[in-house]
DNA sequence: ATTTGTGCAAACATTTTGCAATTTA
DNA sequence: TAAATTGCAAAATGTTTGCACAAAT
């Protein structure tokens, strides 16, 4: 197998990991860019898409695809999410999965995940009547 | 508004419909492509995805997304899906929503739909030992 | 000095769209 | 014959990769 490229440290991987952090909203590769680009102009689109692989692989952050395009979030504890479908905008939810819910998936296999993404109208969104 | 076209039958339609209502393994367009050619070789891929769209629009099938790419079901009625991390074969589960669930999210929004995607091992990605 | 990190542009994969020709009602 | 449907190619997206150069160890 080939063998790990050692990490090294690097002013753009630490200002995309921070980035990241700093923004509960789930941001894409394309905000994140824009998000870095305003502290360090000449980053490269392709520069944030491999650190964010990067720092997902150290399991610094995690993955989350919404309608196709890749978010990227700080959490990386098993948590869940609440898509707007008005807005767009993806917030985390804190719910715990009942252990019925993966018992009564035992017989398709063995369960080592679950996401669970809850779809609706977001409490701003609905406060913005129409 | 655009008023809505009305629909004629079509012989690419009716194929595309048939092939995803056969294969209960959520092909992508790809497959239905490949499906529906062995029947009908002209079709080209913007057929089947103008189709796919038409027929989902209808309520006759259901998109989902994987990894980025659109998958297809004919099961149009609430259910989740179960997806092998080793073949990739993405299997319908059926498991109710607990209540609870929902009402622990109606601080965030309105919830309108789940989406619950169990990830793991099939079974028989786990017989074929390892 | 070696090896990782970077910018740029080109390559990719999936899906959408413009258009002229064909088919259906 | 009017409007929907189709094939093809081109465009649009989002993401990855090849390469020469810069930076870190």
């Amino acid at each position: 197998m080939t063998p790990e490229p050692k990490l090294r440290s690097s002013e753009r991987r630490e200002a995309i990991h921070r980035f990241v952090a700093a923004h509960v909203g789930h941001p894409t590769a394309e905000e994140i860019l824009a998000g870095v680009r305003k502290k360090i102009p000449g980053v490269g689109l392709a520069t944030i898409y491999r650190n964010l692989d990067v720092l997902t692989g150290e399991g610094k952050l995690s993955r989350t695809m919404h309608d196709g395009v890749a978010r990227y979030d700080a959490r990386t504890d098993p948590h869940h999410h609440f898509e707007c479908t008005r807005c767009g905008a993806v917030t985390n939810v804190d719910v715990d999965v009942p252990r019925e819910l993966t018992r009564a998936v035992r017989r398709v296999g063995k369960v080592d995940a679950v996401a669970i993404e809850f779809r609706g109208v977001c409490r701003k969104c609905a406060a913005s009547a129409r």
